[in-house]
DNA sequence: GAACTATATTGACAAATCTCGATTCAGTAT
DNA sequence: ATACTGAATCGAGATTTGTCAATATAGTTC
């Protein structure tokens, strides 16, 4: 006797998920996040040299990963004088969450 | 005179964000999140030929994104017979979800 | 202007990631 | 046991990512 198929075909989800992987790359790092969690605790602006003072990155490493975070869209910048003044972009964890909830939605309520 | 502070200094989060960098990393990719999206979306569980089938990946690479979702927990895996049958794991909407909380916690309400 | 400071950018190198082809392993069928 | 199938693993090559040292840029102070 044949075997049998495996299974009733599961529909593939043919969405692109590019930029939603994108997004959540630009976090997924202990760095970065770090950066983020200080950012939205934080009810200042931080400046590149609080980063530089506290994590184990010189300031090159750290420009660096705040301009990952920047260029996703997670935190803004602003110059002012010589001093660089990073914030958590208004829409950071709703983006964020978005993003999840559209490859794993909430499910619905029982 | 002498140039000011750049700013009252910001205190930097300590907390170790590996593992959630670790968690969101899984995840950051088109292709996973397109498992995920699709086992999300699946009341029965889809094998390995289901995504091989709809992924421009072969079998290999296949293997290789859902090895990574299963490491990171996102996904289970039962073999039955010849074929091995995904789901996606039960937590795993809300360990990303408390990852991201974790990170950019939720705005007390005004 | 020159000297100095904070940040950004560049270039080089190491490490991690992704993809493929080939092979191996687990299970079924004969 | 042999032949066959689905999935996992291995090994190699290409791409990407992270880090540092060096340099460049923007702004301040003198």
């Amino acid at each position: 006797m044949s075997m049998q198929r495996c299974c009733p075909p599961v529909t593939v989800v043919t969405a692109d998920f590019g930029e939603a992987a994108a997004l959540l790359k630009a976090a997924a790092d202990p760095y970065r996040l770090t950066i983020l969690a200080t950012l939205a605790r934080s009810t200042d602006e931080a400046c590149v040299c609080d980063f530089t003072g506290a994590l184990p990155l010189n300031q090159p490493a750290v420009s660096h990963h705040l301009k990952i975070l920047r260029d996703a869209g997670l935190v803004t910048s602003e110059r002012r004088g010589t001093w660089v003044y990073y914030r958590l972009a208004d829409d950071a964890r709703e983006r964020l969450t978005r993003v999840l909830s559209s490859a794993i939605p909430e499910k619905a309520p029982a």
